[in-house]
DNA sequence: TCCTGAATTGTTGGACCAACATAACGCAGG
DNA sequence: CCTGCGTTATGTTGGTCCAACAATTCAGGA
């Protein structure tokens, strides 16, 4: 134990961090996958040399990052908690409050025109139809809140189809605060139809395949959207 | 304590789970900043009725954020280690999904490509001779790693251009794996003069307030660099 | 200036709990 | 007597807590 904390000193790390990477070997060296279990902390605690409370915050540290998930009684499974990981160290780090509305939207603008090539060039017709399909739920909604979700469901489902997984990742983040945008814009203007008409219109270019009016008119509905917006900052959202 | 850990699993979190909460919490109500200590790890178990263990697992999570440093005899000092957290994370994920530097790659020709309008109608002649400037210093640079800064320099003050503050805080949260992914592909093809004149074409389309050609260019960059990335990349380094 | 002591993090070992899965057991019915 | 089923005892595991010691660092006094 004693030549532990020496080796521990060299190695310039702390016994937490070294126990942290060893397991992280040891997941490699097995040749682990999602959905594989880890040996249980007692077993790791045994393998590594180090104490169980050690073992646990070493854990701590891989699940953080998203790898694995603790599952009682059977030990911590090999997980893809990637996207859960990333929004909170999105939430840790960034302050989304300072953003203005303007700037969110003008942030929209950028990725949603921007995804058009890669959905006109890859996306399946079946895929284009359900972009559909999520786009008639608008009209049903009973209230201004569940319109805005309608309206969101829509766009995420959009970017799903960039394929791209940081991207997809981002949006739930600004999920909140987008949805907020949008209730506030539908409270200002409450005309479900022309959105809906806005989205059929960017779904049947889609559909044609014709990259140049899905980006005018994306960009001319989220302009359009940002007209009814108020200048305030994206204050405190939940 | 006992029935503070009933009421924990009922509120359906783990007792770290919300120390972490709550510590996060003090910070900002504390209004604490980068060089502000922390309470001791005694004082935050009587403040936020857990045990020591708990909140040490609780810290270590804050920690694995980048958010503090624990500094012996004083507590945990709030930190600016973002950059590190950030590297540590891609590089934990890197050897499960290998995607995650094409999703980075496709997500900023996204982006920058997609902000080649906004620059186009609203920089000024000054800013893009600016950006000339800061592309010259590539050729000058001593090292690999002062290459990918002065490359990231680039991108990053084309980036500002776009006037969205959204986009500069997400761009510069990624720029630590943006600089990794330019460092590894540097190495591979160290050959600065080419991405020198990339830049200065792009440069070029601008000036002439050519957006179509600044798409094309800044695609063709982008998609040239990825060209360059191995397929199993960021094998362990330091 | 140097040194002692105190405070704090780092680490360890141990303990208990709740949840859960499995094995062992007992009982009714054939 | 055997078989099948439900029930109970047992063991394992993560979650939490406690007490103790080592290592480090700083404050303050000799």
């Amino acid at each position: 134990m004693r030549e532990n904390a020496a080796a521990r000193r060299i190695s310039g790390r702390s016994a937490v961090d070294t126990t942290a990477v060893r397991i992280l070997d040891l997941i490699r060296a097995r040749q682990l996958n999602v959905g594989d279990v880890l040996p249980t902390e007692r077993k790791l605690s045994e393998l590594t040399g180090a104490s169980r409370n050690t073992v646990r915050e070493a854990l701590r540290t891989i699940r953080t990052y998203g790898l694995i998930e603790p599952k009682p009684r059977v030990g911590a499974v090999l997980a893809d908690g990637r996207s859960i990981a990333i929004q909170n160290f999105f939430a840790a780090h960034m302050d989304v409050s300072r953003s203005s509305f303007a700037d969110i939207q003008g942030y929209r603008r950028i990725i949603e025109v921007g995804i058009g090539d890669h959905i006109v060039l890859h996306a399946s017709n079946e895929q284009i139809e359900a972009l559909d399909e999520i786009n008639a739920r608008i009209v049903t909604s009973r209230s201004i809140e569940e319109a805005a979700e309608n309206d969101f469901n829509f766009h995420m489902a959009l970017i799903r189809l960039a394929d791209n997984r940081m991207l997809a990742d981002m949006y739930s983040f600004l999920s909140p605060v987008i949805l907020r945008i949008m209730t506030i814009g539908k409270e200002r203007r409450p005309v479900l139809a022309d959105t809906k008409a806005a989205h059929g219109q960017i779904v049947a270019a889609l559909r044609a395949r014709d990259r140049l009016a899905y980006a005018y008119l994306m960009s001319r509905h989220l302009d359009f959207a940002l007209r009814f917006l108020p200048e305030e900052p994206a204050s405190d959202s939940e």
